[in-house]
DNA sequence: TATAAGCGGA
């Protein structure tokens, strides 16, 4: 992790006001430079409680608006015997109170107040009421929950210097607030002070760092947190556990997640719940990995865990994926007797899955049933259902949908305009096309990358090459979009040149800020056979401290590999192992195959054996892969040695099978 | 804290 101490204001951060938060004009009030000398480690004993109106008090407050009427009504306080006439609860109640609450100004006057009262009759500089860590802390409750950040972590960075160390409550509040504020690298930056000061982090504070990192997508860093947070012996709970396995989704680590899943979990004596298992599902569905997400739903039932709404909506959405609608309908029909009553995205997931098997009639009829049963239509139920009429021809249904939508209040966005365009495309109503492209670009809303593209394929597909043209060459000088949507637009549309060059402008200009663009422009390229070019933008990508996902990784070792520069390939295979970014299957393979054009037989058995025993390769396909390798160079005893395995252990799954 | 919808094609 990087230091992130030197990222906090300091003291002096005060006397130029940050733009983000408002000034504070009275800032300077509390920040006297004698405070140091002046802070005694007088104890809350000394205070006498004396009995005061509260109310009364507070009224008088109320209408002060500056330190020095702050400073004459508590005047009245300080007595001449050099004893404080308030109790440290009173004060600590005032700071708890209105106005002080709401005015992190009127606080910290408070607190400045308490330092510099002196008793008149005595000769020594030491305050009578020398605040202890808790008006501290509340202080730091009244400037984080008003965004006053700055001077939270510079009144943090004072009681350090003044050595009242901060305690956990002190550390959770900033944190805490600078994570619902965004502000994750500030939050993290409080992380080596707290070791300083040797204040352990709990439960819920790495727990909020946890998910403000999966937020602001930087999943290793919730993964470190997790580390940390066992290695410091702090025990997860059912949250932390469940924002450890999102995490290692979204890092593309699933064998860790399934590990925390069905491993760590009940070795804390945590049963996983339905959430857990729904936020590793719906990882496996977007990697398209349906069969894995079915088999972990049907591990799910046989644990006698209970799925819960969102589970089912991931599962119905993988029946789907995988062809198997009836499967899905029995399921769907079946929720209620399960307790489990289906939303509308229950409903447009099952409208989805009947159009994909051209279940056409199935789909208009629950679309009617929604109606029936007045469950909410939304964007998304008409968006399926124009695609489904769409698929199924009936254009003119279609477009009658997204008159009906409006009628009924309900804003057509780019995905209707899209699905509706290009319908219109395929079935030659290229004027209709035409007329509502254009009206949306004269409207002045952004335009949508895929909705451009649709209308670029409409024209190439009519044959209108000029139009199509003209359009990709608005692009090349984008004004009213990003560089990084035009760039992945012309990527798209295969128009390498168009593409390069403006991205190459935005590399100058620095303009790329999607790791998404770095990985079109690889794929571009390399569907063109332009290793040289993905190597380049690979490098680029790697100086500016981008990770590439599993996919790019699989393209620029095939690069490498067309290129015969083997052993940067290999380089890059072990440094993304290392930073254990490598993780399909396609990209081990694609290794596989490369040291086998390499001739390194050696490596390609020891990798076949490494393989063979990660219990997240499929074994077959591996085989498969090996077998072809081998049999690429010629080798074709061990090749067939390979066949034979496989032919026998398909024998022994499909004898298991049958009995 | 997890869930639904658009383009297209090597």
């Amino acid at each position: 992790m990087p230091d992130l101490t030197s990222s906090l204001p300091m003291p002096n951060h005060y006397s130029s006001p940050s733009p983000r938060h408002t000034p504070n004009p009275r800032k300077q009030v509390w920040l006297k430079s004698d405070r140091h000398q002046r802070h005694q480690s007088k104890l809350a004993s000394q205070y006498a409680d004396r009995s005061v109106h509260m109310p009364s008090l507070l009224a008088s407050l109320s209408l002060t608006t500056s330190f020095s009427q702050l400073t004459s009504v508590m005047s009245r306080f300080v007595g001449t015997g050099g004893n404080p006439v308030l109790s440290l609860r009173f004060m600590c109640s005032l700071l708890s109170s209105p106005p002080f609450t709401s005015s992190p100004s009127r606080s910290l006057a408070l607190l400045d107040w308490m330092y510099n009262s002196t008793s008149s009759s005595t000769s020594s500089s030491s305050s009578l009421y020398p605040p202890s860590l808790h008006p501290y802390n509340l202080v730091l409750r009244t400037l984080c929950r008003s965004d006053n950040f700055d001077l939270a972590c510079g009144l943090l960075m004072e009681m350090r210097s003044l050595s009242l160390s901060p305690d956990a409550i002190s550390y959770s509040t900033v944190i805490s607030s600078l994570c619902s504020a965004g502000h994750l690298d500030l939050a993290l930056s409080c992380l080596p002070l707290m070791e300083e000061d040797r204040v352990r982090p709990d439960l819920v504070l790495y727990s909020t760092l946890m998910y403000l990192s999966l937020k602001l997508g930087d999943p290793s860093k919730a993964i470190s947190l997790f580390s940390q947070m066992c290695a410091s012996g702090v025990t997860p709970d059912l949250r932390a556990f469940n924002g450890a396995i999102s995490a290692y989704c979204s890092a593309d680590l699933m064998r860790d997640a399934l590990r925390v899943l069905t491993h760590d979990m009940a070795e804390s004596g945590i049963t996983p719940d339905a959430t857990c298992y729904s936020t590793l599902l719906s990882a496996y569905v977007k990697k398209g990995r349906f069969l894995a997400a079915l088999s972990l739903f049907s591990q799910m039932q046989s644990s006698k865990v209970r799925p819960d709404l969102t589970t089912f909506n991931i599962v119905l959405h993988a029946y789907g994926q995988v062809g198997l609608a009836r499967e899905a309908d029995q399921l769907f029909w079946s929720m209620s007797r399960l307790g489990v009553n289906p939303s509308v995205v229950t409903y447009n997931t099952m409208l989805r899955v009947y159009g994909d098997a051209e279940l056409f009639g199935e789909a208009i009829h629950l679309f009617h049933l929604m109606q029936k049963k007045e469950i909410e239509q939304n964007v998304v139920t008409y968006n399926t259902m124009i695609a489904v009429f769409g698929k199924s021809l009936e254009h003119e249904k279609a477009s009658n949908l997204v008159q009906e939508m409006q009628m009924k209040g309900i804003q057509p966005n780019a995905i209707t305009y899209s699905t509706i365009i290009s319908i219109w495309g395929k079935a030659g109503k290229l004027d209709r096309a035409a007329k509502l492209f254009q009206k949306l670009r004269e409207s002045g809303v952004e335009i949508d990358p895929v909705l451009y593209q649709t209308m670029i394929v409409v024209y190439e597909r009519a044959g209108l090459v000029t139009h199509a043209r003209r359009l990709l060459h608005d692009l090349k000088h984008p004004e009213n979009m990003p560089k990084d949507t035009a760039i992945k637009i012309l990527a798209n549309a295969g128009r390498v040149e168009e593409a390069a060059w403006v991205f190459r402008q935005a590399v100058k200009e620095g303009e790329v800020k999607e790791l998404s663009v770095y990985g079109s422009m690889i794929e571009l390229f390399s569907r063109n056979r332009r290793y040289k070019n993905v190597v380049e933008v690979f490098n680029e990508m790697h100086e500016r401290g981008f990770f590439p996902d599993s996919e790019t990784i699989a393209i620029v070792l095939n690069a490498y590999g067309k290129l015969r520069e083997f052993d940067k390939a290999s380089a890059l295979y072990s440094e993304m192992e290392e930073e254990r970014c490598v993780f399909t299957d396609r990209v081990h393979f694609q290794m596989l195959s490369l040291l086998g054009m390499k001739g390194d037989f050696d490596e390609v058995d020891r990798l076949i054996e490494k393989l063979g025993k990660d219990p997240e390769i499929d074994k077959k396909e591996l085989r498969l892969v090996a077998a072809s390798v081998y049999e690429r160079a010629n080798r074709l005893d061990e090749a067939s040695q390979i066949y034979d395995q496989i032919r026998n252990s398909d024998y022994i799954t499909d004898t298991l099978e049958a009995s």
